[in-house]
DNA sequence: TTTCTTATTGAACGATCGTACAACAACCAT
DNA sequence: ATGGTTGTTGTACGATCGTTCAATAAGAAA
C-alpha cells in the first residue's frame, strides 16, 4: 500500500522534511548514549506516524526525522516492525501515565477517580487523531505476528487490570468485575476510535458524558437518576 | 511498511498463490461484464486482505488473486486506495445486510429486534478477524484523504441511523436517542475490535451478553433487574 | 466480413521499500 | 600514543511498490 505513490495530495510528507530533529532532540551528539538514541528514534517514529500516517512510517522517513542515517535503525531494532511495536509500547506507557495522573489528581472518592479515568481518555494527550496512526500501524501487525499479538494481549490485560482495580474500589461486585471492565474498556475504546476518525461527529465532552453515564449503570446507581445531568451523579455509592 | 520484506514468517502469502480465483469467480470469461469484473476484483481484495493483512493488499496480489493482469486494476479503479475504499463499502454493505437479516428474523418485539442487532454483531459473518484487515486498511486512509474521511462519516452515520431507529422503537426517549446510539455503537465497535484482535480474551457470547445488558440500561429497565439474566428483560417499556 | 469499441494484457518506468555490510569515527582502556 | 570497542554512515542490493501505455483480443455494430 506504499511503493512509489506519485499521486498528488497524499500524506503531507512535505512538512519539514529536513532538519526536523531539532524540535525534540536538541542536537543529539553524533555518538549518543544508546538509550537516548533509541528514544530519539521512537520519538521520531511517533512524529512520522502522526504526520504521514501508518503507510508513511518507513525506515528512511523515521531516520530522516531523527536526523540520522537509515542504517542506524537496524542497529537499534531488529526491523521496522520492532520499531513500530516499541513505539506503540511507548505511546501506551504515555497514555497510562496520563490516565494515572488524572486519577491521582481527582478527589479520593473512588467514583470520582473512576470518572476521572474515563474523562481523561478523551482529553488532550490521549484522544488526538495524531495518535491513531500508531495504533493502526500496530494493529496491522497483530494478525500476522504472534509475538506482537502477545504484546497486544499483555497491554490490553494491563489496561483492564487497572480498570478492574478502580471498579472494585467503586463498589462493583467481584463477580461482575470482569465483564464490567471489558464493557467500560470497549465503550471507551469505541468512543476514542470514532473521536479520532471523525472529530466533528461528537465532542470530547459528549464522549465523556456518555462514558460517565455508563459508569453510573455499572456502579449501581439507581435507575431513577438516568435523566439527571451527569454532574449530579458523582456522589459516592460505596 | 512493505517494500521487499524478505524476513521469514511474515504474512502467509504462500497460501494458494496461483489459480486462486477459481474458488469464488467460477471461470469468469476472458472478457467479462464490467460489473462482474469489478465485483470480482473487490472479492479478490477481500480475500487478500483476509489472508495477507492490510500491508499485503497490493495491486499485484489482488490482481493475481482475481486471476487477472495487474494493469486491469487501473482500468476499473482510479488507484489502489479507491479499490480499498470500494472494498470497504462492499464489506460494510454485507455487514448491514447481515444485521438487517438478524433483526428481521427476530420476533416483532422491538426490544428483541434490538438485541438481535447487537447479538449478530458478534456472530459468524461479522466478527471474524479476517474482516479486521479491511477496516484497518480503510482507517489508515481516513486521516490523509478527505474524500475517504467523508465516506467514513457517511457510513458511520448510516449505521447510527439504523441503530437510532431500533432504539426509538424500543422506547428510548427522543432526547436521549443520539447519545444512546453513539454509546451502543461505541460499545459494539469496541467489543468487536477486541474480539478480532485477541479472540481468546473473551468469547462472542460474553460480548453479546455484555452488549445486551447495556441495552437494558439504555432502554430503561429498572435498576433492580440488573442482576437478572438478560432473557427476562425483554419487556417493552413504551 | 469489416469496422469500431473496449476489455485486457504485459512489460516497462521511476520510485521506494527493508535490510546488509564494509568503511569510518568517536570514545574508552591501557 | 595506541589498540579495541562500538556507534554511525552511506551505499548497495534485490524486491516490490503503484501507475502508465502501446499492443492485443474479444465482442458488437455495420
Amino acid at each position: 500500500m506504499q511503493g512509489a505513490d506519485p499521486r498528488p495530495g497524499r500524506a503531507p510528507r512535505a512538512t519539514a522534511p529536513t532538519r526536523a530533529a531539532a524540535t525534540q532532540d536538541r542536537a543529539l551528539p553524533r555518538r549518543a548514549e544508546p538509550d537516548a538514541r533509541r528514544h530519539s528514534l521512537i520519538a521520531a517514529a511517533m512524529r512520522v506516524l502522526a504526520r504521514a500516517g501508518a503507510n508513511g512510517a518507513s525506515v528512511r522517513a523515521i531516520a530522516q526525522e531523527a536526523g540520522v542515517s537509515p542504517g542506524l535503525v537496524g542497529h537499534y531494532f531488529s526491523g521496522i516492525d520492532a520499531l513500530i511495536a516499541e513505539t506503540y509500547t511507548h505511546v501506551d506507557a504515555m497514555v497510562t501515565q496520563a490516565l494515572n495522573a488524572a486519577v491521582d489528581a481527582a478527589p479520593g472518592d473512588p467514583r470520582a477517580r473512576l470518572e476521572a479515568f474515563v474523562t481523561a481518555s478523551f482529553a488532550a494527550p490521549i484522544a488526538q487523531p495524531a495518535l491513531l496512526a500508531t495504533w493502526i500501524a500496530f494493529w496491522s501487525l497483530v494478525t500476522s505476528q504472534p509475538q506482537i499479538a502477545r504484546q497486544h494481549d499483555e497491554q490490553y490485560a494491563g489496561y483492564r487490570a487497572r480498570l478492574e482495580h478502580l471498579l472494585r474500589e467503586a463498589g462493583v461486585a467481584e463477580a461482575d468485575l470482569r465483564h464490567a471492565a471489558i464493557a467500560v474498556t470497549a465503550l471507551v475504546d469505541g468512543l476514542w476510535l470514532e473521536l479520532c476518525l471523525s472529530p466533528q461527529c461528537f465532542s470530547s465532552e459528549e464522549a465523556g458524558a456518555i462514558a460517565r453515564r455508563f459508569l453510573g449503570t455499572v456502579c449501581g446507581d439507581g435507575a431513577g437518576e438516568r435523566r439527571q445531568p451527569a454532574s449530579d451523579q458523582a456522589g459516592p455509592r460505596v
